[in-house]
DNA sequence: AGTTAGCACTCAGGCGATGTGAGTGCTAAT
DNA sequence: ATTAGCACTCACATCGCCTGAGTGCTAACT
């Protein structure tokens, strides 16, 4: 059968009547709120053939059509203009996002919070991956007769420390050298490649102390590097979605929180997703318990090298052009300012 | 009207009941399931006794009776016999425990897990603010021709940092000499000490060129200092009380959820409370929102200074005695495993 | 041939009547 | 002082009924 012009128009109303109302459309009502110039009985007809084509669904005899999620595939691919956000719009959401930039977290934190404030779903953001962060200096700070600190500082501004008790003795001038030396070695690599030599192995020196030293730091260098490497994930807008009703029933929304909860599991989830926007709808997402949401993620780029991911989750039913370009606009605006602002007065990463 | 023997018997019996199966008790199911000697109709004259003195509430006419909170309150304080946990209660708690020390907020936030899942509730635990702990070392370390960052260690084994840019020429030199100036100034100091003594005032240098790396540093240092005052919340078993009856009604739910999702205020809130087990039931909470919540908490103590709290939330129906003893064991736990500790190896604590 | 009006049919959801059972409170007997 | 007995209450479940929004089909219209 073909998708005639309209039939497209047709299905275009039927989705975006569903979206706003949660309720199913039927024949009538279509034709006196849209103005299509056919009678209910065409667009029956039009409809019934939607259905036989998997765009549409019929929950019970008689009932109106819901859209499938075919149909909103559809949508999104072909339908969907990508709407411009009006001035005011982009205004509203610019200010709100650079009344509070700080800090890199803080500010990924804050988009979440915006992009939940303004599409009322719930929203999630997750900090760059430091895999492709240059290592920038290493050092060991002596701070007791037992007690050393490690420090590892990334190009980004990243930190990450770690306080050690070596089992072995050691002096100042045995760490300073040991420091530069590091540093030596790894400046300008990226943690990544860092990780991927033989750090453990690497140094043996002719000093038998100081090999007996770097013996004992090297396996905390490489936990220290890890811990860099770890993303946070930021989510806001949880309790949006008991206002939507096909979160009623209690048990879809204890699925919902159970999900949200398990926050590794989602920071993984999130975090292989594609470049760039990325929809995925209902059953296209491989856990089951999302089976009636959609996800729509965007990826903003730290330095163009650093990638997080902002986005939002919500019933499958959702204002897909419009959040898309809200998300868009704001993963460009945070792009934007972490390529102008790298060299900050003030910027800080640090231990909570 | 005296509350004697027999009605005290009978109140426990119908919390008891209560607390397990969240339906009112009726007074046949009393004096079948509980062997009191006596008859439902004594009973019920016994039960409309309690009700006088405010013990007892109905629902309505034909419904059995539920404890009222100041019922749950004498329970708490007279009744509720301290009871020991189990031996191999006991074992299980402490094997989980000790199963994952590494760090402590891994141990806090792992203790919190422990909690929700014996007690089927939510739990929270928060980490120690750092107000008593010992500031160490402060150290200035020179990165690149216009970065510093700024590390300040504390007795526990804490450190937080700051890359900062100064708008100042520096030397390495210089950075040398303000650290060790400040390390002499403030080790030993506890950090409310220090943020107490008017930091910024106080570094004035002969030398021109060091007074105005000073005067830059130390509005940082400040801010260092104040971040090594945040505490973390941890949370688990948040969708446990979709499990429970009294949450059956959505806007329940979702009043809770919207509670538990202000992470500060709840983190203040919690911090505020007693040393040592504090149980507040219903009302007691000044929070409206938690008008029908009960929170136990309990305090422990890290080297003996530290203080952290953990606790739990759930509907005024709980198990006051068994979680109070779990709560109550676990903090001795963590504050045992910490006073012990003090210097074990590998410990750490750090950015992210 | 496509469109439309008309009509019979379907079915979820709301509403009222009814019945049931767990519970109470009171009174009189033990 | 305790208990048996009894009338009374009331939430809750169940049933049948009605309504209204919707469909699908057919026959008439353009």
């Amino acid at each position: 059968m073909d998708l005639t012009e309209r039939k497209l128009k047709i299905l275009q109303a039927i989705i975006g009547d569903f979206i706003t109302t949660a309720e199913p459309v039927g024949s009538r009502t279509l034709s006196k709120k849209y103005d299509l110039g056919i009678s209910p009985a065409t667009i029956r007809n039009e409809m019934s053939d939607l259905e036989e084509m998997g765009l549409l669904t019929h929950p019970h005899t008689s009932a109106g059509r819901v859209p499938s999620e075919k149909a909103y595939r559809l949508y999104v691919d072909e339908i969907m203009k990508k709407q411009e956000l009006s001035k005011s719009q982009k205004e509203v959401i610019s200010k709100e996002l650079y009344s509070n930039i700080t800090e890199l977290d803080r500010t990924i934190e804050h988009a979440a919070k915006i992009l939940s404030h303004i599409t009322n779903l719930t929203s999630f953001a997750i900090t760059p991956r430091a895999d492709e962060d240059l290592l920038k200096a290493i050092n060991l700070l002596p701070i007791d007769e037992e007690t050393v600190i490690l420090m590892i500082v990334a190009e980004s501004g990243k930190v990450s420390n770690m306080a050690l008790k070596p089992r072995c003795q050691f002096t100042d001038e045995m760490l300073r050298i040991l420091s530069k030396s590091m540093t030596y070695n790894y400046k300008g690599k990226t943690i990544n490649q860092a990780l991927k030599s033989d750090i453990v192995q690497h140094f043996e020196s002719d000093v038998e102390a100081m090999s007996g030293l770097a013996r004992n730091i090297m396996p905390n260098f490489v936990k220290t590097l890890e811990q860099m490497l770890n993303v946070n994930l930021y989510m806001d807008g949880l309790t949006n979605i008991f206002s939507l009703p096909e979160y009623n029933d209690i048990s879809k929304a204890r699925t919902f929180m159970e999900v949200m909860n398990k926050r590794e599991d989602l920071a993984k989830k999130i975090s292989c997703r594609d470049d760039g926007v990325m929809i995925t709808i209902g059953t296209e997402n491989e856990d089951d318990q999302l089976n009636d949401c959609s996800l729509i993620t965007a990826t903003y780029h730290i330095d163009g090298r650093l990638v997080g991911k902002l986005g939002v989750i919500g019933p499958t039913r959702m204002r897909y052009g419009e959040i898309t370009s809200v998300i868009e606009y704001l993963t460009d605006n945070i792009t934007n300012t972490f390529k102008i602002m790298g060299g900050k007065d003030d910027e800080s990463e640090n231990g909570k």
